[in-house]
DNA sequence: GATGAATGAGAATTCATTCAT
DNA sequence: GATGAATGAATTCTCATTCAT
């Protein structure tokens, strides 16, 4: 009652939480609002409305992306594309392994952006960055010397897919060895592409 | 309308549609018995309650994800390996472009399962199913001394993994060249593993 | 509980009374429910919004003041002219004694036209038939040569205006001997421009 | 802003122009305050409750219309009895054409007296008051021989009547010529009891 | 087979009001 | 003098569900 910012976050992690694991519309501010002890009223000091919450949630989630899956593409040289692809996918499935709720309530907002432009357009720009990440690596990758340049655009979407999709596959029950699965992508990929010093 | 079978068809056609379209919360009893032009009660004559009618639209969902990725092994021989992979994907491309809803009201199952264990229980099912096919189609290719054995589940965990989220890319805006993509995790999964026969 | 048009008509009337008493804004669905007997949810079986409610009613309203304000000028002939316009008054002096609540929702909906276009176009419409009555009933009597044709626009429109506040003061708490009023409106109106005959 | 006084002139004078505009409850004390630039309590510091605040307005207006409907009868003389009648019937115009806001709000106090004795014992005051008026003038001008004794209390209250629904009217979107029909009233009312001299 | 009428529960939202600071 | 933070009560409205007919 007395700290501003202390409530604020309270409701963003308790919406984080009761969004990704019931949805938006299975979450009501009710719920949200006893479940923090605090009084419905309250939210809406901080958010004009439902939608606004979640919109905030999105854009918080969609930063945390962004710096997530940030590469420097500088630390790429002629050795070490493959240990970079590889670390990318590894720490991916680390942080999700350890977060499930993060993308559990990323997949809400792809259904909601069936019917909210807003979000269509968002996840859009942020699916479209994220296909250029692998682009851009194996492009890179190619002007290093690393990888002979051949069918790379078609790669990297394939990369991206399994990628994506093994993040998807960790929040079912079904427990497979997603590293062995990412590296077994990236030697397959790669493989026959490479240059004979790799 | 008259017609016991006729009207039992068509809720669950419309349920099928906005279902798909809006999910489930957002579909009211109203919107559906409206759209058909029957009262809402009568739905309640053919389906005990909402969840019944999610849940039988999902049995039959579930019944033609079945029928349709299944795969006669029969069919299968030292020669067409790659053949028939790359034909299963295309064929669920090809499906998939014709047939957005079905994927889509699939990912609202999906969503569902996470706070349903019915549902949950289910998917895992289907997915292992889906797992499966591959690793057979691969198992099977070794005995026919088609490929090495040589990493196989986890190759077919892969091409899975891809087959998977193909279907899924296909909804958003986002349009890329699937079916190369396909044949590009095909082609990469087996170079090096092919008899040189192949 | 089974019979619609007696619920429906329920409805009608204690929202009628309820509104003239405390105007739309104070009186809630809960208050016209609750006073019925029924839920709150039945009032929406009949009416898709309180909204709607509210103009139903007017309509209703409007139909009345329409059939009530009607006359005949086919009965005016060159010796009732007063007789006539003193009678048009006092039958609306009756009523409203009789039917307080009548105008008095009448005032809401003048107050409500102040933010809605809708009730504001269909108000400026009724005063206009309104002042249009008595300019008809003054014109009719110039051709009958029951009185000189001088200044009867104005004259039309100064006794509207009387007619239309007696309405209005009658629901306040001060008794004023109303139909003497009116009869001197008549009278001082008419004075002078009468032909000798009357 | 910072000024005690200052504050309080704003919020008087914000309430008035809001309340005028949509009624007392479709204007919140948050309208009123993110109007003003100031916190809602703050509204509080000056007034204990929303309805002290529609009070004290109230109470400047009545102040405000004793003020303005103030005649002098001392100025009444036997020659200028009409002239003084056109020209309180004029101003009233004038000042009504220019502050339609005030009338309206008035309105609002009219209807808000139907749900709270309080405003209807001092609205019945205020009208009664008015009638005086014109009683008074008419009475003086008997006393000072300018027009007969005849029927002047029912022709005060005539002109009472017609005077107020003017102002009333001129808030409407019906465009009439008021002053014209002010002068009407005058000249019919008075017409036959005035004295040959006039 | 189907529906008209109705309901209880619960949703989002707004408001006047309070109080520690 | 003024406000940030919060609340209880109320509002409109929607929904899944029921049941007599």
């Amino acid at each position: 009652m007395r700290n501003k910012e202390q409530t604020y976050k309270q409701i963003m992690e308790t919406a984080f939480t009761m969004f990704s694991e019931k949805g938006f519309d299975q979450t009501s501010l009710t719920h949200i609002a006893s479940e923090i002890g605090i009084s419905k009223p309250a939210i809406y000091y901080y958010f004009k409305s439902k939608d606004e919450l979640i919109k905030t949630l999105f854009e918080m989630i969609v930063a945390e992306i962004q710096s997530i899956t940030f590469i420097d593409l500088e630390e790429l040289d002629a050795k070490n594309v493959k240990s970079i692809l590889y670390q990318v996918g590894e720490s991916a499935i680390l942080r999700q392994e350890k977060d499930l709720k993060f993308n559990q309530l990323f997949n809400h907002y792809v259904l909601l952006s069936t019917r909210d432009d807003y979000y269509s357009e968002q996840l859009t720009k942020i699916q479209k960055d994220f296909l250029n990440i692998f682009e851009n690596i194996l492009t890179k990758a190619v002007h290093l010397n690393a990888i002979k340049e051949e069918n790379i655009v078609i790669k990297s979407q394939l990369l991206a897919l399994v990628f994506d999709n093994i993040t998807t596959f960790i929040l079912t029950d079904i427990k497979l060895d997603y590293k062995k699965i990412w590296r077994e992508a990236v030697d397959s990929v790669l493989k026959g592409i490479e240059h004979d010093e790799q």
